[in-house]
DNA sequence: ATTCTGTATGTTGTATACAATATTCTTTAA
DNA sequence: TTAAAGAATATTGTATACAACATACAGAAT
């Protein structure tokens, strides 16, 4: 009966479609902050109607990557010194959580996936691609993150992750800050493989100070 | 010049007006969990087309109040027990956070505004009413959140509280808890005021354990 | 020169029409 | 009686039309 079962759930409406492709291309650079997104034009050059345009955009503001004013259409989210910083402190807050949760809950097996990932981090780093360290360090987080087992904690935290993506990707392109980096991934690793829970907590702590500090003088080198 | 500013941003969209009236239905319970929402039947009984009600349906979908199926609709979104105390966690965590920044950063006006919110509680809970009592609650708790001055930490907050609003409300209609909400309210209050993070981040988090206690033994009397 | 006003244009907000898919009910066959 | 098949209906997904408002520009008045 399942011999050939081709998968019916593949359907996506067009809006998660047209969602997609403004979220990458905001991640992505390609729509620059403060630039408007204008229905019609979008909706021409995606060959589609204005209706899935619109409720992608829709979308994309509760995301919090669009901003929108009534009857002045979106624009692609400018964030401030102070809206990053706020971001920074939640994650801060919750990436020690979730390291600290991590110590109780990791199952052997993805303690077995969090040093293969540390592994692959450091070879990303020696091989020096800036995409494929992003990559690789998105994946050693997010297994820690998923070891908690919070779906709640993890679409959080994903959605602040989401928010500093864009100057996230400056930081990781920063040759200077890797070793560093290298060397805060292994202390995480080791502290959770130990069950410590207060020093995984400290450590990823001190990893998102470092961003932080890193980011902040790259985009606002006075402040 | 400005002798007559009437004040010209009072316009909201219809989806707006559709979100608020449809979220306060959800919250108050008038629409329980797991009813369907179709886009026709409430465009008519709102008088209006079904274009707002579609947006306002995904938005409340993006707020996680609703769930959406692809070609099959919308329905009010159901908690599970694990949904439940995921939200939980997060909001321990967040609060206590929260608790902890208030003694750094909470101004002397907001110290009095905090004392009063404390006294108004404590009065609501004289009087009994639990609709008084819940808002007075809110008011005592918003205060210390909105302290912090993180507009992020602020709307993730808010997010998760009105994630299981519904469910608190019977917490508080428990007259048994009230003695210890106060208690626990004062020893929050007197911690913030003595700047005691420690303490404050302790206090918060037994304040969201008693409740998780309470509204899972209501809930799931059995689990 | 500057400010105000009116008009033309562009854009969003809402309503509606049509297409595609889900659901339900009836009918038919075993 | 039950199960399956098919038609009828309901519902969502998308496109388009129209109205309301915002913006930009040109010209007139000061």
């Amino acid at each position: 009966m399942t011999e050939l079962s081709l998968n019916m759930d593949e359907y996506l409406p067009l809006r998660d479609v047209v969602f997609h492709t403004l979220r990458r291309a905001i991640l992505t650079g390609q729509l620059k902050p403060g630039e408007r997104l204008m229905e019609i034009h979008l909706a021409q050059k995606l060959g589609v109607s204005r209706t899935p345009v619109r409720e992608a955009i829709h979308k994309l503001e509760l995301e919090g990557l669009v901003t929108m004013m009534p009857r002045r259409g979106a624009q692609v989210a400018q964030i401030s010194e102070k809206g990053l910083k706020d971001v920074l402190e939640v994650r801060r807050a919750l990436d020690a959580f979730c390291a600290e949760l991590a110590c109780e809950r990791i199952t052997p097996k993805e303690e077995e996936e969090l040093k293969k990932a540390c592994r692959e981090f450091e070879e990303a780093v020696k091989i020096g691609d800036p995409t494929l360290i992003a990559t690789k360090d998105v994946a050693f987080h997010d297994i820690i993150i998923n070891s908690t087992g919070n779906e709640r904690l993890i679409s959080t935290i994903n959605n602040l992750a989401e928010q500093i993506y864009r100057y996230r990707f400056e930081y990781i392109k920063d040759a200077s800050q890797r070793p560093r980096l290298m060397e805060e991934h292994r202390t995480l690793l080791d502290a959770i493989l130990n069950k410590d829970s207060a020093r995984a907590g400290k450590a990823a702590r001190i990893h998102i100070d470092n961003q932080e500090i890193s980011i902040l003088s790259q985009i606002y080198p006075e402040g």
